[in-house]
DNA sequence: GTCATTTGCTGACCAACGGTCATATGATGA
DNA sequence: TCATCATATGACCGTTGGTCAGCAAATGAC
């Protein structure tokens, strides 16, 4: 059975070869603006070898992608080792999401062109489960601190936990879209950053104060309004 | 100095031709996968015409976004007719802006693409100036809405008015981009609303409960953080 | 009306690029 | 050693945004 092993092995490595070259050249050049032959050559196999390892250059950036997105999962479980509370939880998780973009900006663009896009990619099925998986295993990571300020009695348990992690994850990405690549490079993050923290403050405050009956009183003016 | 203005107005006639054939192939089809060659068949142009109106393929989608969020921009002016409070009014503008985009969500994603990439987008000055322009008075009817919060006392004055407009839309951004392309398409539509309306009534109940001593907490929380 | 000049349009051309596959090369095992 | 199988290669292909030499049409002077 060595002989087989080996194989894996080497296919494993190539495949990591390449991987290794794209995200340096993608993070490097953007994306959009390497080439397969750019990888090819930096992985030093031929352009036919990238695609008996992946189904499109789409592939390999999902790829990266979805290990990046992986490890940053697996960082923020030192959220829970403290013992802080929740809305201190979700102040940090939104920073330490933020800061994962902002070293690798490129990862961003990919992400949001991902979501954009998802029904046009070309992507082998299993990969396009994967990525869907890690995005979701962050938004629960939103998830386990609202069920945690519920817990601790820091927020009332009426809030829509599900819609409330969505509406945190969306806000972060909307944010990060809105400044992360227009405005003033030098006040970007600063903007960034005070925004998040101002207005997640301001949610979290309305979160607190949650009651039941605001979303009944909310979904009257919807009638009135149609 | 009848010869000028014919020319001027022929000029003008080609341009709009152009610009709604590919208005109409890029929401048929989506805008990646039009070519300028299809743009010029639709228009009864040849490919070399349109490039002497438009610097570029980005270009002609940036002038349908501009024209578009121009439109959205005027409609929403009704907004301010009857007397509604600012709350009732962030939300019937949240849903003005999301119908908007379901709509042509062909659209959506042209100005996603737009932010994500404005550095690289190959456009004349003028059509990146006048696309943030168009953009920012999308804001500043939030931004007006809030001025109005405050003058009805509804919010306290101490908000950051700035930000939260800024928040606000990227927040809608964010979920539409969470939810416009994703997931079950029976319930895209439903989603966003709620989650929209749920979430922004949190926001808003956290606003009118704002105290500038809140922003202050948030501010020492941070430097316990790093 | 003619013709030189100016203006504008055309579509063949070009480089680039993702992806393919016939052919070549290398590995394996009898 | 050699037949067979597995894998790698890079020339090729179709497509597409953009260019521009050549042509067509318009204009205005005579």
């Amino acid at each position: 059975m060595g002989l087989e092993e080996r194989r894996k092995r080497e296919k494993e490595q190539r495949r990591s070869a390449i991987l290794n070259a794209a995200r340096k050249l993608f993070f490097e050049k953007g994306f959009k603006y390497v080439t397969v032959d750019n990888i090819a050559k930096k992985s030093e196999l031929s352009k036919g070898s990238i695609y008996l390892h992946f189904k499109s250059k789409e592939e390999i950036y999902t790829h990266i992608l979805f290990s990046d997105i992986e490890k940053f999962n697996k960082k923020s479980a030192h959220l829970f080792q403290d013992n802080k509370s929740a809305a201190e939880l979700i102040l940090e998780f939104a920073c330490i999401y933020f800061d994962f973009f902002l070293n690798d900006r490129e990862l961003f663009r990919i992400m949001m062109t991902f979501m954009l896009h998802t029904e046009d990619m070309n992507l082998a099925e299993s990969v396009n489960e994967h990525i869907i998986e890690v995005t979701n295993n962050t938004i629960k990571i939103i998830e386990t601190i609202l069920q945690h300020g519920i817990e601790q009695g820091e927020f009332p348990p009426d809030i829509n936990v599900r819609q409330c992690r969505n509406a945190i994850w969306g806000f972060l990405n909307g944010i990060i879209s809105l400044h992360l690549f227009t405005g003033k490079e030098a006040s970007r993050e600063e903007r960034i950053r005070s925004t998040i923290k101002g207005s997640l403050s301001i949610f979290i405050k309305g979160l607190k104060s949650f009651r039941r009956s605001d979303e009944m009183i909310s979904q009257n003016n919807n009638f009135q309004t149609i």
